[in-house]
DNA sequence: TTGAAAGCGCTAACAT
DNA sequence: ATGTTAGCGCTTTCAA
């Protein structure tokens, strides 16, 4: 392997004036600095990048760390970030399970987003008490050098509860994510306060999984009830789209029958029958400024403002 | 920042013994491996991956880069290649765009799979001729260490056309992709193989750009022309989505007036009135043969057999 | 069983 | 403008 060793034997300087030239430092003479530089061509050179991160104490990478890679909130979330961060010199490096705990710990990245719900509160805040500087998504985490963003869901759930009501619904059903959700909690606590703020006592809840399939097994048992709710509001777009299947498997119709909505404003709720009403998160936009935070942060090296993400009902046919 | 060293130091050991034990060597006694484990615990000690890498000469990190984050396929695959890798106690760092080829050239990962168009032969190349194993998916490059793994494009499409002609089609169109894209070229001379093999001269063709916008317009066009083919292969599914869409924007009817299909199989095909016919690649269990192989290149340092993924037709209404 | 010391490839302070 | 050298944090050979 080439080594900055060669590449300073060949153009017969030392090692350090090669070092110099191959970071293009000023104190290098243009004649030697391209001869140096022709050496490196000549040789393939590369720096070996854990050489260089161990000496900087700072590698130049970001980590993005996701539940899974399926999924296309994260899609959008990342490309965000990465379109941000190659602006700026830095790389991006996704990643999941126990890998981004290796990452972390490891320090092998700068600085790090966190959007996974399983990855445990305690390497997070090692990770920040380390001196790194963390984002964590839709979540409720506290300590040094860690940043809380998240979309606003009571508010944007409730408002958009509310508006339902005004408009005649009045008898709702809750279609919930999983129980250890911090999305799910949250957008349930503001469905439930827009019924309270409107004098609603009751409502029917579904227990479901943020899935397609969790939902669509919902959808099937409602169309059997004989006490249909009129309005269903589901954690997040891929319930709501199997709880439309599922009801539309057994004859129901929607919105006439029972009407549905969703949260996240997936690419699907503008293919479904009908298309799906939905309360939508800018994602791409959130990863930019994320990105920008960081990256604030990494060169100035004092703390920032959060940004939160921005909601908007997306209205379509299916409420 | 805690080191090997403070670990030794408040253990009362040398720092080479604290590194056997960390690494669980046979070689150090049970009563003093647990108090520099318990000294680690103590300080909150984790071992800088930059530094061992470098001594180590190997990472445990295998780069996944891929063209961009959103995509169905990518998520799919990555799914899968995670999955294993994760079994084998392997990094995995998933990276586009510049970063990729830093990462790659930097040698901060030990093995790479590259599922990006952009990403230039050129650094593949002297990645591999470093002595890392790479796999390439869906392109056609050879050189040391380079393993290119892609689907059988020709055969599938050629069969599914061949087939359809059997079933009484033949005033064809075909939808292209990109005119540099690797697999929209071995789709079309697929598609034009079974048209010769049955003796059918003619064709039409319309350049798209593997996105349902491209796709849309093409379809508008088709629908307003007077010699409108009965069937369009489109080379991708989105581009099929975007064609059937533009088509009913204007009235024609799938498949009665023109039938449609795609190629990959997406969550969409599902979802859109009528449903897609496509032709399907199991791209999570691609993702887990290829790195399958990269385990084995990467623990038995020697070469392996690449696996192509299989594909086949997926029935559904458009055609 | 444990410790001393060299060295992985690089950067940068310091000396020339 | 260029060279010498220490050292980043770790692993491992060699000696004790």
């Amino acid at each position: 392997m080439t080594t900055i060793k060669d590449v300073a034997k060949l153009a017969g300087v030392s090692i350090s004036t090669a070092s110099y030239a191959l970071n293009d430092s000023p104190k290098v003479s243009k004649k030697t600095k391209e001869r140096i530089l022709r050496a490196g061509k000549e040789l393939n050179y590369y720096p070996n990048g854990n050489a260089r991160n161990l000496k900087n104490r700072k590698t130049g990478n970001v980590g993005v760390f996701i539940y899974e890679f399926a999924g296309p909130i994260f899609s959008d979330v990342l490309d965000g970030i990465h379109k941000r961060l190659q602006e700026s010199g830095l790389n991006i490096i996704v990643s999941s399970g126990t890998s981004s705990v290796n990452l972390l710990l490891e320090r092998q990245v700068d600085a790090a987003v966190i959007f996974d719900d399983r990855l445990e509160d305690v390497n997070i805040l090692h990770y920040g008490e380390m001196g790194y500087p963390v984002f964590v998504l839709d979540r409720n985490l506290k300590g040094k050098n860690i940043y809380s963003s998240k979309i606003d869901n009571e508010s944007l759930v409730k408002d958009f509860i509310q508006k339902k009501i005004k408009e005649g619904y009045s008898d709702f059903g809750y279609l919930s994510g999983p129980l250890d959700s911090y999305n799910n909690n949250h957008r349930f606590i503001g469905f439930k306060q827009a019924l309270e703020s409107e004098g609603i006592k009751d409502f029917q809840y579904f227990q479901g999984n943020f899935t397609i399939h969790g939902g669509f097994d919902v959808g099937v048992e409602i169309a059997e009830s004989k006490d249909r709710p009129s309005f269903v509001f589901c954690a997040n777009d891929e319930s709501a789209i199997g709880l439309i299947q599922g009801l539309k498997s057994k004859g129901i119709s929607i919105p006439g029958d029972v009407a549905v909505a969703g949260f996240d404003n997936i690419t699907l709720c503008d293919y479904i029958d009908p298309t799906l009403t939905t309360i939508g998160i800018d994602h791409y936009s959130w990863g930019k400024r994320v990105a920008e935070s960081i990256i604030a942060i990494l060169k100035k090296k004092k703390p920032v403002d959060v940004y939160n993400p921005i909601g908007s009902i997306i209205q379509r046919e299916s409420c």
